[in-house]
RNA sequence: GCCGGGAUGGGGUAGCUUGGUUAUCCUAGGGGACUGUGGAUCCCUUGACUCGUGUUCAAAUCUCGGUCCCGGCCCCA
C-alpha cells in the first residue's frame, strides 16, 4: 500500500468544504481591504529562497534541477515569489500595490503538530508605501482576518525591529554579529547571547540595559520608558489601529524575527491552544526588491498559517456550515428512471443541487441513501404521478409529502 | 538532526505483559426480510494484525531494521 508522503495529507470532502469555506473568509476580507489576489509558480529558481533568506534554507528546501539542468525548488513561503512578481510585472504599477495569495508551500522539516511538509499560507502585502499608516493597514488586515475566522483566543504582539538594533550597533555589535545576537534575544535567551556580546566589548551593564529593553512588554504606555522615532513610529501606528478600530495588540519590544530585510515594524499573532507551534500569523515591514533586480521598494505584509489557524479554531470547537443537496431524485419503479434524469437534469439547470440514484436501487434503499447524504428532499418519480405532470416532493426533516406540478417543482424546492 | 509514545477491517477498538483453535466488539459498506417510501429491528455478507527480517514446531504478541503518525527539542523564512 502506498502512503502519502510524510508530511503531507489528504483533505478528503467533509475537510476541503471546510477549509473552503474559511479560505473564503480569508479572500473576502482582504478584497474588502483592497487587496487582489495573485497566484505565483509553485516552484521557483532555487535562487530566489537562497537570495532571500540565506544559502542554509537550502537544507529545507524541496530543490530540484529539472531536465534542462535549472536549479529549482518548491516555494518554501511566497513573500519571495511575490516580491518577484512585483519587481517582474508591477513594478511601474500605481503605488502603493496591495496583493494577497493564498497557496501551499513546502519545507523539509520534521512534521509535529501544526507543523507539515506541506502546508498552506494566506499572505497579504502593501508594496511601495513607508508609512505607519501602511503598517496600520497591514496589521488591521491581519487582525480582521483572525476576527472575521471566528478565532476566540489569540494574543498579537508588535514591535519595533530598528529599536534593538540600534541599541545593539551603539554598543558595538557590528552588523555580521547582529543576527546571531538577534536570534537569542528572540527567544530571550540572555545567557546565550551574553557571551557573544561580552566577546564583542559589550559591558555588563550596557547588556542588562538590552536585556531590559527586549522584556519591553505591555500596553502602549510602555513606550513612553523608550524615546526615540521608532518608538513614536509604533504609537502612531497604534493610534492608527485604534481609529480603525482593529483593537490595541500589546507592544513587544522583544519581538524580533529573524532576517535581516525586516527593516521596522514587526508583529506576530499567536493562538495559545496550539501548544509548541502556536504562531499563527507573522509579519512587518521590509524590502526585498532591490535583492531580486528591481529597484529599493519598501512594503509592509503577513502571512497566515492556514492549517494551524484551522486547528486552533478545531480546539476552539468551531463549527461551520455544511453544504446539503437540495433533492435525491428516486424512481419508483424501473420504467421511470429515464424521466427521473429528465427531472433532475432540469432541476440542476434551475439552480437546485440534484443527486439521483445511479445503482438501480430499490426505493427503499435509495430512500436511505437520500438520509444518509443529508438530502433536504427527495422527488420520488412514480407513473401515478405522473400521469398528472406531477411527481412525489417529500420533506425529509418532516416527513411531509406531497404531489407537485413538476414545472413548479424547482420554485418549490427553492422556497424552502 | 535529537528524545519519547504509537500503528489491528473504511472509522473507533479488544487481544500484546505471559507466543498456541476460526483475531474481539461497536460502527460503516453491500444484499435481504419489505414488488412506491429513510432514520428502528432482525438475518446474511464484505473487510484488518504498517512493511521487511530474525528467533520458534508456532509470531498481532518476542528481536532488529525501514516507513508513517502523535507529543516535545533543534529550527521556524
Amino acid at each position: 500500500m502506498i502512503q502519502s508522503p510524510r508530511g503531507t495529507r489528504d483533505f478528503l470532502p467533509n475537510d476541503m468544504e471546510r477549509r473552503r469555506f474559511y479560505e473564503s473568509i480569508l479572500r473576502q476580507t482582504a478584497q474588502r481591504s483592497g487587496f487582489r489576489e495573485i497566484q505565483t509558480p509553485i516552484f521557483e529558481e532555487a535562487e530566489l529562497f537562497i537570495l532571500r533568506s540565506g544559502p542554509n534554507i537550502l537544507n529545507e528546501l524541496y530543490a530540484f534541477k529539472d531536465k534542462g539542468d535549472r536549479d529549482l525548488a518548491l516555494r518554501p513561503e511566497m513573500t519571495a515569489p511575490a516580491i518577484r512578481s512585483f519587481v517582474n510585472n508591477m513594478s511601474n504599477d500605481p503605488k502603493p500595490i496591495k496583493i494577497f495569495y493564498f497557496g501551499q508551500c513546502f519545507r523539509y522539516e520534521r512534521p509535529q503538530s501544526g507543523r507539515y511538509r506541506e502546508f498552506f499560507q494566506f499572505g497579504a502585502e502593501i508594496i511601495g508605501a513607508a508609512t505607519p499608516q501602511t503598517d496600520a493597514e497591514v496589521i488591521a488586515t491581519a487582525l480582521e482576518m483572525i476576527r472575521a475566522l471566528g478565532l476566540k483566543e489569540y494574543r498579537a504582539r508588535i514591535g519595533h525591529i530598528g529599536i534593538l538594533r540600534k541599541e545593539l550597533s551603539a554598543v558595538g555589535i557590528t552588523a555580521d554579529r547582529m543576527p546571531e545576537v538577534l536570534q537569542k534575544l528572540d527567544k530571550k535567551l540572555y545567557e546565550e547571547a551574553w557571551p557573544l556580546m561580552e566577546a564583542a566589548g559589550v559591558s555588563r551593564d550596557d547588556a542588562d540595559s538590552i536585556f531590559e529593553l527586549t522584556g519591553t512588554v505591555g500596553g502602549a504606555d510602555v513606550l513612553d520608558r523608550v524615546p526615540g522615532e521608532e518608538s513614536e513610529y509604533l504609537k502612531q501606528i497604534l493610534s492608527y489601529l485604534s481609529a480603525m478600530g482593529a483593537g490595541t495588540p500589546e507592544i513587544d519590544l522583544g519581538v524580533v524575527r529573524g532576517l535581516d530585510y525586516y527593516t521596522g515594524m514587526v508583529f506576530e499573532i499567536e493562538a495559545p491552544v496550539l501548544g509548541a507551534e502556536k504562531q499563527i500569523c507573522g509579519g512587518g515591514s521590509y524590502t526585498l526588491s532591490e535583492l531580486f533586480g528591481g529597484e529599493k521598494v519598501f512594503s509592509t505584509g503577513f502571512a497566515v498559517g492556514f492549517d494551524r489557524v484551522l486547528l486552533a479554531l478545531e480546539k476552539e470547537g468551531a463549527t461551520y456550515p455544511v453544504s446539503k443537496m437540495d433533492a435525491y431524485v428516486i424512481a419508483a419503479t424501473g420504467d421511470t428512471t429515464l424521466k427521473a434524469f429528465e427531472i433532475a437534469g432540469m432541476l440542476r439547470r434551475n439552480g437546485v443541487s440534484a443527486d439521483i440514484d445511479l445503482a438501480e436501487r430499490k426505493m427503499a434503499k435509495a430512500m436511505k441513501y437520500a438520509s444518509s447524504i443529508g438530502s433536504k428532499f427527495v422527488v420520488i418519480v412514480g407513473n401515478e404521478d405522473l400521469a398528472k405532470d406531477s411527481v412525489t416532493l417529500r420533506d425529509m426533516s418532516s416527513g411531509e409529502q406531497k404531489p407537485v406540478k413538476i414545472t413548479d417543482l424547482p420554485a418549490e424546492i427553492r422556497s424552502h
